[in-house]
RNA sequence: GCGCCUGUAGCUCAACGGAUAGAGCAUCUGACUACGGAUCAGAAGGUUAGGGGUUCGAAUCCCUUCAGGCGCGCCA
């Protein structure tokens, strides 16, 4: 017995009290009723507030609708009691055979558990990352790389096909000052006031040169071309090596500069001034956005005739609509916040519906600490601590699974010699190593030639241990966490799941022998058992991918 | 000055508007001659920054004060 079968079965009732006069819903039964798994286990397996909901409409006290919920549930199949708790909420207590084939059904499902069709046919573009070729991949943009990669592993697992998308900004004034320090550290010379720091840059000045020894002789400004296009070239190679490390592989590497030189731009402004959202002042082109809740309007095109920013982001957006995807996802931080009213209201301006067609997510920032003191950071200053560091302190893994167990709304600090010392303070440790558990029960049950059996010789019905039913509901959760993880683009939660399930099979491991001790004979208790085991690693396994993080059979 | 985010246990953080606000770490007390003790059982720890409001019910929504972070260019 499912959540959703719970809900189902409580539509139902309800259904049926309206069909018999008993009850009367101005707007009829609702699709679906909230089933959620209670915190404290005296409220039951499972409870609902739907009396105290719908009881303002169907005109009756919650604990009277709730009474006769409670009469028609408790006859449902599966169903072993149904008690009224304070102002109305419902306790629904399941039969342990009712709860016990789901652990067969996650084992039929295999990697298919947990996953939907929900948003099937959606096409889904996910923009991020998209860091400057200026410097290596910075653990701040880290954080959107391990969260814009589970955002679009968990929305694909909702049904959707998605696309991740890498926007490589290779024109403009960073990409200038870029080109001149190197061409500066390739001469010997100190970078200009405004240039980059760092020993990265030395770095791939020398490599230009041994790569490309002809610039050595070229005039400044020809060698300046030939720095900003090798370079630019070895600088973008280097972070798609360092995002492939970290499991994160992009589909597209979209090139601002095909936007500049294809036309795109002027296309995009064209179509805005067609739907009458353009205007002319001070010599300047400008995007009317302020009635579409900006806070002012903005210029487009500058009045020296070239494009202002915006005008890129115009281009690109309508770039992607026109490529069939229904909705954009673009992940920032929050440095960026100021960009989001505009991006919007450009979004209203071509006709689409902001927060449907384009949805931008914020992040909030990354700290470091170490020694207990916050690194300040900064390309220009050459003080960088990079995504390549993360990973050889503490791994991909570990790396992964921290950028992502924090709500986007949080500033994270990450201490990194906490994260150095690769103790178990990492949560992810723990539900590795219950996948691990796990995984070494199965092979010593495959070694005392023990086995699941076949679905037909289980008996739901034995897993009817306190510590049983715990982790056969937490199990039976994981569909609505990944749900509910993707339609809020929150990964984290799928975390945080994954951290109680481990917690409710280790639980479960102390309490209950699994394989026979000794010369005992394999019994179906066991072959329910290791079946409920087998389930568990498949959710555990399930949860991990959906985040990107490895489930090791050993550690 | 305006905007966005945050403020929850000693620390790091959770909590579709739901019941007694939860985990981990740290602290204290227990459990290994059998499936991985990287585990488990228990204790202690809170005026959810302060103050109003909305309702059956608020950490969550609205108003306000305070504190911190990040932004507010015809820069990109």
């Amino acid at each position: 017995m499912t959540p959703e079968q719970l809900s189902t079965a409580i539509v139902g009732a309800l259904t049926d009290l309206v069909g018999s006069g008993a009850l009367t819903l101005p707007d009829g039964p609702p699709g679906t009723v909230v089933v959620e798994r209670p915190k404290s286990k005296e409220h039951g397996d499972y409870a609902t507030n739907v009396a105290l909901q719908l009881a303002k409409k169907a005109g009756m006290p919650p604990r009277e609708l709730a009474g006769l919920l409670a009469e028609r549930l408790g006859a449902s199949e599966g169903v072993a009691s149904v008690e009224i708790a304070g102002p109305g909420f419902l306790n629904i207590r399941v039969e342990a055979g009712a709860q016990g084939v789901l652990a067969a059904q996650i084992v039929a499902a295999g990697a298919a558990y947990g996953t939907n069709d929900a948003t099937a046919g959606d096409k889904v573009n996910v923009e991020f990352v998209s860091a400057n070729p200026t410097g290596p991949v910075t653990i701040a943009s880290a954080r959107w790389a391990a969260v814009g990669d589970a955002i679009a592993r968990l929305v694909e697992a909702t049904g959707s096909e998605v696309v991740r998308e890498y926007y490589f900004n290779d024109h403009g004034a960073q990409i200038d000052r870029f080109a001149r320090s190197l061409l500066a550290r390739g001469r010997g010379r100190d970078v200009p006031e405004d240039g980059y720091a760092g020993a990265y840059i030395d770095e791939i000045a020398q490599r230009v040169l041994a790569e490309h020894p002809e610039v050595k002789d070229l005039p400044d400004d020809e060698a300046q071309e030939a720095f900003r296009a090798h370079g630019v070239a070895l600088m973008f190679d280097e972070i798609k090596q360092t995002l492939h490390t970290f499991g994160v592989d992009f589909d597209v590497f979209f090139h601002e500069n095909n936007l500049h030189e294809s036309g795109a731009v002027e296309r995009a402004i064209a179509r805005l001034t067609e739907l009458g959202n353009t205007y002319e002042k001070d010599s300047a082109v400008w995007l009317a956005t302020e009635k579409f809740g900006d806070d002012k309007d903005r210029v487009i095109v500058k009045s020296d005739g070239k494009g202002a920013y915006l005008s890129g982001d115009l281009a690109y957006y309508l770039d992607k609509r026109e490529r069939g995807f229904d909705r954009c996802l673009i992940l920032l931080g929050a440095d960026h916040h100021g960009y989001v009213a505009r991006m919007m209201a450009m979004c209203a301006a071509f006709g689409d519906r902001p927060g449907e067609n384009l949805e931008i997510l914020i992040g909030q920032m990354v700290n470091l600490l170490k020694d207990g003191v916050t690194v300040r950071m900064g390309k220009r200053s050459g003080n960088i601590v990079t995504l390549d560091d993360l990973v050889d302190a503490i791994g991909v893994d570990a790396g992964r699974y921290a950028l992502v167990r924090y709500s986007m709304d949080a500033t994270i600090d990450i201490d990194l010699d906490l994260w150095a010392r690769q103790t178990s303070d990492n949560p992810v440790f723990y539900v590795q190593y219950a996948h691990a558990r796990l995984a070494s029960i199965l092979r010593n049950a495959a070694d005392l030639g023990v086995s699941s059996g076949t679905t037909a010789s289980f008996d739901p019905s034995l897993l009817s241990h306190e510590k049983e039913g715990d982790l056969l509901r937490a199990l039976a959760e994981f569909p609505r966490v990944v749900t509910s993880a993707a339609q809020l683009r929150e990964p984290h939660r799928v975390a945080r799941y994954l951290e109680d399930t481990a917690s409710s099979f280790h639980k479960f491991y102390d309490a209950c022998r699994v394989l026979p001790m000794g010369d005992e004979e394999p019994a179906p208790i066991h072959a329910a058992r290791l079946l409920l085991v087998e389930a568990t690693k498949t959710v555990l396994a399930n949860g991990l991918g959906m985040l990107g993080v490895s489930a090791p059979d050993r550690m």
